[in-house]
DNA sequence: GACTTGATTTCGGAG
DNA sequence: CTCCGAAGTCAAGTC
């Protein structure tokens, strides 16, 4: 494993360490004070201050303060990195093309560089995810309610796919969408959206009445919706008894 | 400015510099070969590889690999750092609550690390956001359309609070919705949300028809909406249609 | 605290 | 390439 270092660097030799660095395609480390201009999607300048700016061999570049788990500034994978020596200062600038974007940091001072080729290791097992509640739910489709029978995932529809499809004890179309956390209302849209499509897709006579809510109730629902979640917020809860849609508490694994 | 700075250092003298520099409230590069574990909100397990970790005096902790801009693993402010030599392996964990959560590096090298104390400097000037398009707006609501009369921003409603309420050139009430960018078929949802809940606010006569589409058209709808982005993709324009609502295309600052 | 929404969201997958 | 939705989203403002 071969690390490079520098020690309070003249912009001279940062410059060469960097290019080196980029040239071996290493991930690069430089503390210093510096400016940071960025225009693209958005626009933003940022005043003198000692920051910590992050150069991958992908083209990511992070700049990020003693605050925070986000960069203040970045730019994303796909950019190409260049360093100069000019007024004085040390420039690095990030590009890249679609949408077009710079992020520009200007360096008065170097205090700290460092660079390391660094491969592989990359591949992370994550549990909890949705995937997962996807899983748990058609290995226990009873875990949703008795009788119901997934099937089909990702079932395409006019308003695209949906997560799990299939059928109740009553032989009547169901409608699940999965979140592997606490939702709010924008879930039960999104639900109301592909029940929606397949209300048309199978001719409901229903149409999308349940929508107004009080009074008319939900009589001769063709298409159930159901939002399979840890739990809900009231007004995804409102919206879940405007819709005449149900809510299952299930978290994406035992136990939490 | 003070760097501290260690080349290929002892589990034991990284340590002692991560204390220090955990003391000094520094900002801390360490580059290493390392295993990843994180459990919390989910789970997720990493191998050994050679990563950087980013470690904040704000709690922040970040792990990247030489790819992506976001990082492989992370804890976000307000965690604690903790560093400790264990089973021959220099092990950094930091944990916070609420909720617990624990991200634990394991150590097999430090190839270099590095501390920096680095303060202010961290107010950042943005320009391109949906609050400069509001502004915009609200300076030239001709840009809406002839006749446009802002009333109130975020004014509250049943369904949270919306970006613009005003009249338009009839009086009519109208709901407008600002995207700084183009925007598919969730936008419309949130701008149908709001017009709803103003339309039965308002004890509006027509409730929510409009959603049929074909055929009824939009008599008398007494709430107008209207969405306000760059531009809209064909499922977003189809809902647009469906729910009567209007489009102007506006990017947030002039000329983008 | 919980809730809601914006974000230079980023990221991955499908078409 | 665009579109769409998930994410350990994060972060900010409000209640």
């Amino acid at each position: 494993m071969t690390v490079t270092s520098a020690h309070d660097p003249s912009h001279r030799e940062a410059l060469w360490e960097l290019e080196d660095a980029f040239e071996r395609g290493d991930l690069i480390s430089v503390f210093g004070r510096c400016t940071v201009a960025y225009e693209g999607r958005a626009a933003s300048d940022l005043g003198t201050g000692d920051r910590l700016l992050v150069l991958k061999p992908d083209g990511a570049a992070l700049v990020h303060t003693d605050e925070g788990r986000q960069p203040v500034n970045w730019q994303p994978p796909g950019s190409e990195h260049r360093a100069a020596v000019r007024e004085g200062r040390l420039r690095v600038r990030s590009t890249r093309s679609n949408p077009d974007e710079t992020l520009t940091v200007r360096f008065d001072r170097v205090h700290q560089l460092s660079a390391m080729a660094v491969t592989g290791g990359r591949d992370l097992t994550l549990h909890g995810s949705e995937e997962d509640l996807r899983t748990r739910i058609l290995e226990r489709p009873e875990l949703v309610e008795p009788g119901f029978e997934p099937r089909e995932t990702e079932r395409p529809s006019s308003a695209g796919p949906m997560d799990v499809f299939g059928v109740d004890a009553d032989g009547t179309p169901v409608v699940v969408e999965l979140k592997r956390r606490r939702v709010g209302p924008d879930a039960v849209g999104q639900l109301a959206r592909y029940v929606r499509a397949l209300r048309e897709e199978l001719g409901a006579e229903t149409g999308d009445r349940g929508d107004g809510g009080e009074g008319g109730g939900e009589t001769d629902l063709v298409v159930r919706g159901v939002l399979v979640a840890p739990s809900v917020t009231d007004r995804a809860a409102e919206r879940l008894v405007d819709r005449g849609f149900d809510h299952v508490a299930l978290e994406p694994t035992p136990e939490g």
